[in-house]
DNA sequence: CTGAAAGCGCTAACAG
DNA sequence: CTGTTAGCGCTTTCAG
């Protein structure tokens, strides 16, 4: 069927396929053409009907008799006819494809969302285009623009944070977006998180408890509006219902969120005297305790850390990280299908919906 | 023109947002036309040119004189136009975006070529649909359809293993594929891999040389072909260059490339006396051994370690892990690099790449 | 329940 | 160098 086929057309009888030798022998070709791909009209001859009845038809319309219908499929999958979604999406306006963005797949917790994402996209039919942006906003305005030119109907963003321009400019799009794993101080968009601010607190309270008073908080960005705004806020509070004074020096800033990121933070953390780290990021929190573990320092005994997202990393390591449990993939899959209620203008209850966390106590801590 | 129209309903409806003042003086506008978008059409006229035009003058065609080209980008940016690549799609039947089947983007061998992929993707101006397959051959085949529908320039399939029936799906397609750190043993797709048989041909002497002679292999699927015609192959050729018997009981399989399932492996491979291992995959061998860690045996003491990708996770286990070393990133970039010069249809002089490897000796092997 | 016809927004000959 | 004219393959009124 391959390139090796052309449109013949014998006296006034329809087309058919042909296998090009054949036509040679035959000798008597009116037309020829290249014909690759077989199109809706070629449906609609066989089966003697309109374009338009193979278009309801094959999308399930419920205005066609059961009869024709069986009559235009059995075509279809005769002549192997495989609807043209770009076709599609040029007449129809929807393009059953979302954009993603995501700041680098190669992070385990965003490739966690990830792939609840296209789970659930793929349940819904639809398709995913990522994007690694790097969480820079020059990147993530690049790649809005060209999701937009691809016609996507709906986004996922992810990135921790939405700088002004990146908000002004999806808030200008008429396509509905959803934030996962990643918060809108302004709360203007659509998301799915757990309550950080929550989990956070609850965490803090676990190492204040084990007679900490000297916890740092360390993250990969602490300006971010997801530390700033939340985690950092459930850190004071438990500070604060403890009694301890918060020191600012005790918040820590990873630059990037990777394990060599956290890694080089020792000295830092050790100048500071901390007996306990809260860590914002799986990566970051293996670094910072295997860069201890490492200098001789004794995990939990003499430094206990505690990280956020129970990624299968928090396992792995010796210690194993205690962690902020959060379901990952769901955050992922709740965001795509309340994506496609909105692509749909369907009802949502909630805008801003905040999974379930919980706390697993495993060996990096007391 | 950019989302400045919208309906307005006054009978009490809130969040309205306008920006027609007449509408808001009147305030009584029942129905107002949707005007999103400015297509290039409007550019046309605006700029006194035709279509064809505007259409060469946005795609940086040579035939059109410099005034011009400038005065219709001038146009462009005021109208604040952007090209509809649906639309484009389906006129010259290029999307510009390409297919990319992954088992699983979690998994982070996997997600490392895709970000490989992606960067060099956005670099010549590509998308790419991320679809996961888990090597599940339904899976893959009904992912391929779908690709097919939207009309993907390209394929870059990952997945160990190329079913028959998925290399006939492929063959029947006329768009260009590459096998992205996946082996086809026919040979018929362009590829980019390591040399798998010699990676594990050098890694395997290392193990042997250290006194180990029973030395276990272990990958998620002993049947597939990267393992079987090319791993196995390696292992087998280092033991009989030390003159060791192949035992076939010293092949494990752990069902799934993931922690947990190397994990549970330990009784089998104490049960076959194994004193090494050679693992495929990092996730696998990092559950393998701290499987044998936690159960009291001593790595490398007791037992070494040697895996095959060198994710960053190789260096956050304890002890760390030898590996063999492969270019993870660039098998992914290569592959989009290979894959946009067949879509443009240029020369190619391999068709199966084969990128350099190396032997990273950590604690994990004596 | 079905058909005719009009596009969707753009590219690509083909003239000029 | 520029305009005209056909479509690309499908959905979607609007009639009947």
């Amino acid at each position: 069927m391959n390139g090796f086929f052309y449109y013949l057309n014998v006296n006034g009888y329809s087309a058919i396929l042909v296998d090009n030798k054949s036509i040679l022998k035959e000798g008597r070709v009116t037309k020829m053409k290249k014909k690759e791909t077989v199109t809706i009209y070629d449906v609609a001859r066989e089966a003697s009907v309109s374009m338009a009845t193979v278009s309801r038809a094959i999308n399930h319309n419920h205005n066609v008799k059961p009869e024709t219908e069986k009559k235009v499929l059995d075509v279809v999958k005769r002549l192997n006819y495989r609807p043209n979604d770009v076709a599609r999406g040029l007449a129809s306006k929807k393009t059953t494809t979302v954009g993603v963005i995501i700041p680098n797949v190669t992070n385990s917790y965003f490739a966690a969302l990830a792939r609840g994402i296209d789970d659930i996209a793929e349940m819904y039919q639809y398709n995913i285009i990522l994007t690694n942006s790097d969480g820079d906003e020059k990147k993530e305005l690049k790649a809005l623009n060209t999701l937009y030119s691809k016609q996507v109907d709906g986004l996922i963003f992810m990135g921790n944070e939405i700088s002004e321009a990146v908000r002004s400019d999806m808030s200008n799009e008429r396509i509905p977006v959803v934030l996962a794993g990643s918060v809108d101080f302004q709360n203007q968009f659509n998301s799915v998180n757990i309550d950080y601010r929550k989990a956070v607190y609850a965490q803090t309270n676990e190492l204040l408890k084990n007679g900490n008073d000297r916890v740092a908080f360390v993250a990969s960005h602490l300006n971010r509006s997801i530390n700033k705004d939340y985690r950092i806020e459930g850190y004071k509070d438990a500070l604060r219902d403890a009694g301890i004074p918060f020191r600012k020096t005790l918040l820590f800033e990873a630059n990037e969120a990777t394990y060599d990121s956290g890694y080089k933070l020792r000295n830092k953390l050790v100048q500071e005297e901390v007996t306990a780290a809260i860590v914002s990021n799986d990566d970051v929190a293996a670094g910072v305790m295997n860069s201890m573990s490492d200098s001789g320092i004794n995990v939990p005994e003499q430094f206990e850390v505690a990280t956020s997202d129970n990624t299968k990393l928090t396992e792995m390591t010796r210690p194993m990280l205690s962690t902020i449990t959060q379901p990952l993939y769901d955050i992922g899959a709740v965001s795509m299908r309340l994506l496609t209620k909105l692509m749909k203008n369907e009802e949502v209850s909630e805008r801003n919906i905040l999974l379930p966390f919980g706390l697993k106590d495993r060996n990096s801590t007391k």
